[in-house]
DNA sequence: TCCCAGGGGCCGA
DNA sequence: TCGGCCCATGGG
């Protein structure tokens, strides 16, 4: 076994994959290059770590990480276009509008009318605490409080968001290194961030892009029927075998 | 037609 | 604690 097998891997991830650059923040996308339907060719614009993000920006990206939940990314974009179409991009007009309203926008992405419900909670709990400021980020016990958002989603929000070194786990971390025999998958989320966490350091920049990448490589390769011929991590993968 | 997608809440054993 | 079910759209 390597000395440091998680950094092993995050290390041939970036190589194979380049710097994903997440969260991939819709209002800052480039407002050039809409095709004939209306659709940006382009439709995000990935910032960079060394942008400051505005409190809009942040906003969307917590609730982006609500809407995310259990959802393809690309249904996730189109109700952020009908939020932003309908002025909904912004904390004190999801409180405001009708929840009928919110819900009907939000349709793209699936559970709508729960996912009304947790915007709402969660534009309440960020406005009143302030916490869209930088600098001010909630507390995980204060985001796991709120209906709606559960561990994932609240690292993800402390992330993305507020660049706390906490580790996201998703079904696609726990698929990829269940396969590569570095977790059983029996695992709880703790203990599984704490893996990341000892084997890589306090480093938030490092745990955003190796997350992005196991998203990439989870997507593209480690499918839940994997495609292993030509996976970057084969050598190191016990899986590969089984399947060949 | 069926499976899957960057989960989370709730309920009964 | 733990499985099983529910929420729901859109692409492959």
């Amino acid at each position: 076994m390597e000395k440091n097998i998680i950094k092993r891997v995050f290390t041939d991830l970036l190589e194979s994959y380049g710097l994903q650059g997440w969260w991939p923040v819709y209002s800052l996308r480039c407002t050039e290059g809409r095709d004939s339907r209306g659709y940006y060719n382009q439709v995000l614009t990935y910032y960079s770590y060394s942008e400051e993000l505005s409190p809009l920006s942040r906003f969307e990206i917590a609730i982006g990480s609500v809407l995310t939940q259990n959802t393809a990314w690309t249904n996730v974009e189109r109700a952020l276009e009908n939020l932003e179409s309908a002025g909904l991009l912004d904390p004190d007009a999801v409180i405001d509008v009708p929840i009928s309203i919110l819900s009907e926008a939000l349709r793209p992405s699936g559970y709508y009318n729960q996912k009304a419900k947790k915007l709402k909670i969660l534009a309440a709990f960020l406005l009143e605490g302030n916490y869209l400021k930088m600098g001010n980020a909630p507390e995980r016990k204060d985001l796991l409080n709120l209906w709606g958002v559960g561990k994932e989603t609240a690292d993800s929000i402390l992330l993305y968001a507020y660049d706390v070194p906490v580790f996201v786990v998703d079904a696609y971390t726990k698929r990829i290194f269940t396969r590569l025999k570095i977790l059983t998958g029996s695992e709880e989320y703790d203990e599984i961030a704490e893996i990341f966490i000892n084997g890589l350091g306090k480093d938030s920049a490092l745990f955003k892009e190796y997350h992005a990448l196991i998203v990439k490589h989870a997507k593209e390769y480690c499918r839940k029927n994997p495609v292993c011929g030509s996976c970057v991590l084969k050598e190191l993968c016990s899986f590969y075998d089984i399947i060949e």
